[in-house]
RNA sequence: GGGGGAUUUCCCGAGCGGCCAAAGGGGGCAGACUGUAAAUCUGUUGUCACUGACUUCGGUGGUCCGAAUCCACCAUCCCCCA
């Protein structure tokens, strides 16, 4: 216990005020933010990502924010050798890793030391499989995980080609059934104590609301002027990461002029929504997590109570 | 003024006498997730005392053992001729 790195993570949905928060807690102990994002990673998509402004940056330094170009690829895999060898930069110098962002895959994997994959390029593997996929059926590459690594099968739905991809994936390039791997990854022992505080909104309305509010800013910041660049450099037809982000590809419709701004906008909003609605439910379901509630009965808490608050769920 | 077409569950839309609480899509709600995850996928979506019952398909009244489906009238909308 003593010898683990102590963090502390902010996590929750999207507009759930972790940044604001992450701050906060940054400036009063001292910390640096790593942040726990698939999509900030990306230098120029900026207004859509909801990155923090250059004043915030220059207030308290941010880690794994613009290191990437929106062309290159991004993964989970990626994510873990970076941010931890952020925060062993940050807790050497004596001061406080604070993780903040809505990737629970990426989180998850962090706190776990690193997921069960092998760590082998299987690129070529992965599209020789989907290029599969795509000729035979996706129901043929399940019949051959089941008769692979039927625990995994079993785990997977039939439908879910991604996910079927991946244990075979995994199979192909290391002899290694996934299921296995993933029992053994259960076992590793976390290398970070880590203070998991979820931003918790009671009621959900509440949480829409700001989801709403955030996009129509995002739109009078120059959404629509970012997405065009972007588009230029032909970020979302070369990267599979950076074009999966919300805020850019909704928008297209009405930027190539196929449909108006209002239902783009609309399109948008509800596009967060949802992903707001399944970070509530990946990190409700983690047993790690202090809740720390954002709203009551009257309404949205005080960002000053928020704060107080999240300062009794840790001790320096 | 005359002729034709439409009205379906939150929305769009199929159904055209029983197998219809009503296809499909959208939206909503819930869930899963171990290296591209802001992704991918699943379940559910009239009500209830839920392997059954009850109320729904513009309204009212009929025909029929039986109607969202047929008939009459009314209402609203659309198209064509005046």
């Amino acid at each position: 216990m003593n010898n683990k790195k102590k963090i502390i993570a902010i996590v929750g949905p999207t507009a759930s005020g972790k940044s604001a928060l992450a701050l906060a807690l940054a400036k009063e102990y001292g910390g640096e933010i790593i942040s726990c994002d698939s999509m900030q990673v990306y230098k120029r998509m900026n207004i859509g990502t909801a990155k923090p402004s250059a004043l915030e940056m220059s207030e308290v330094r941010h880690h794994l924010i613009d290191v990437k170009e929106p062309t290159e690829s991004f993964s989970c895999e990626d994510y873990v050798s970076l941010a931890s060898s952020a925060i062993d930069l940050v807790s050497e110098s004596g001061r406080l890793p604070i993780v903040c962002g809505g990737t629970g895959l990426y989180l998850d994997a962090l706190l776990r030391g690193g997921n069960s994959a092998p760590s082998i390029d299987t690129s070529d593997i992965r599209a020789e499989l989907s290029l599969r996929a795509k000729n035979e059926g996706i129901f043929a590459l399940y019949e051959e995980l089941l008769r692979v690594d039927p625990e995994s099968a079993a785990a997977i739905h039939p439908n879910n080609v991604k996910r079927i991809i991946r244990a075979l994936e995994i199979y192909i390039a290391s002899g290694e059934k996934k299921s296995e791997l993933d029992k053994r990854s259960k076992e590793l022992e976390s290398p970070y104590d880590a203070t998991v505080i979820y931003l918790n909104y009671l009621n959900r309305d509440i949480l829409y609301r700001r989801i709403d509010s955030r996009v129509d800013s995002m739109i009078k910041d120059g959404l629509v002027e970012e997405t065009r660049a972007l588009m230029a450099e032909r970020v979302f037809e070369l990267n599979r990461t950076a074009s999966q982000a919300i805020g850019y590809k909704e928008l297209f419709g009405f930027i190539e002029g196929r449909e108006s701004l209002e239902s783009a906008i609309e399109t948008l909003k509800r596009a967060t929504r949802r992903y707001a609605k399944r970070q509530v439910t990946w990190f409700s379901a983690k047993d790690y997590i202090l809740p720390l509630d954002a709203d009551s009965d009257n309404g949205l808490k005080t960002f000053e109570e928020i704060v107080n608050n999240a300062k009794k769920l840790f001790s320096v």
